[in-house]
DNA sequence: AGATATTTGCTTGCCGGCTGCAAGTTGCTA
DNA sequence: TAGCAACTTGCAGCCGGCAAGCAAATATCT
């Protein structure tokens, strides 16, 4: 057997669809950073993964289609890193562990997050499948929060007077607020001052008085 | 003189400007919170503005000059409404004012504003005239936030160890998240709670204890 | 196991629609 | 009436989506 064999050899039919979606997948993700998602071709993904301009049409189905399947990958990652860092904890504690994960999140900064945001924003206000996602994807994030509170409320650790609904509202909005602005200009945001200052805001709101 | 005359009077050159070019920006708006940015074609915001498919770029040199344009509109109308609202007051007060206006702002939603926020989302992460204006605005909106703050310190009603920066952060985090996640579904965000309890915790967070 | 039929991954050609520009037409001005 | 500005129309270049075609992998038959 040569060596030609060996990296040349023969691929089934599964492997050669994987790598080149996931070729392509990245190739997107790259062209989104640098030119926005508007400006991204489907053309230029398919050609910069080193394949014809015409498959990542064929793969996807849509440049929409393209868009879902990167954001369902970095959606999960996202969430999966959250609950390693939350994991069973509740009420206060809670929030200052995913307070603490989002800022570490974004020091990494992963070029997928990164771009997931951009295919968030471009999304709000038309209808759409991933329109539908993102919605989904913030309730849920809502509920959890709201959660947390109402544990911490049981545990008699949060004060039996706050409105839940409304810190989780509160507490999402800091986080995205955040996201936004750190991504609209990130030198000009100290991160890590004004996570610090969310989590005193956080303790005062919320312990018992 | 008919009444035809009167109707279809002579109208000078500036006049017909100014109505064509209105006329369009309330077709793009219009189109915009329809179809979202990037589906709203030059062509359409022309011919339903009542002109020929190519008036709109001639009249905005580019798609992109006519999103400019509705945006520098928008933003010096929300502006002034802030300033409005705001007026001479300082520290805590200021902020909570700034808070209502806010409120009221999104209940009456007008529609130049929502296609405003539409606009601003595309914009982020890749650079453009609008994105320029973009990082300008966010900056200048936290540089009033933290002369706000530090007004109140001076004035002893505000703690001298707050971090006004930091506050700053969080109090436009505040804001942008709960637009962010009112216009990602309006249905599903308790506008009036939320705002109640961002109240509460700005006075708990800045009030001297 | 080897040859052939079939499925599947991928490419290419094409259509409609959009942007941006240049050349033409109509309406105002002096 | 000449000149200029507002507006329209024609055209080139590009993209997304689709259908037809080609080639690699897999199933079937002897």
């Amino acid at each position: 057997m040569s060596v030609v064999t060996i990296n040349r050899r023969r691929r089934t039919q599964a492997e050669r669809t994987e790598e080149s979606g996931q070729r392509m997948v990245d190739a997107g993700i790259r062209l989104i950073l640098e030119k926005g998602p508007q400006k991204t071709t489907l053309r230029e993904v398919g050609e910069l993964a080193g394949y014809s301009r015409g498959l990542a049409g064929y793969h996807f189905g849509s440049k929409e289609g393209l868009f879902r399947e990167i954001l369902t990958h970095s959606r999960k990652q996202w969430v999966q890193e959250l609950n390693a860092t939350v994991g069973s904890k509740r009420g206060l504690e809670a929030m200052l562990a995913a307070t603490d994960a989002f800022r570490r999140f974004l020091h990494k900064a992963p070029d997928h997050y990164r771009a997931m945001l951009l295919l968030w924003y471009e999304s709000v206000g038309h209808a759409s499948p991933v329109s539908a996602k993102l919605v989904e994807h913030h309730a849920a994030q809502r509920r959890d929060v709201k959660r947390w509170v109402e544990e911490g409320i049981v545990d008699g650790e949060i004060a039996d007077d706050v409105d839940a609904e409304a810190v989780a509202a509160g507490f999402c909005s800091l986080m995205l607020g955040t996201v936004y602005q750190w991504q609209v200009n990130p030198k000009a945001f100290d991160l890590d001052r004004a996570f610090e200052e969310y989590k005193r805001w956080l303790t005062l709101a919320l312990q018992v008085r």
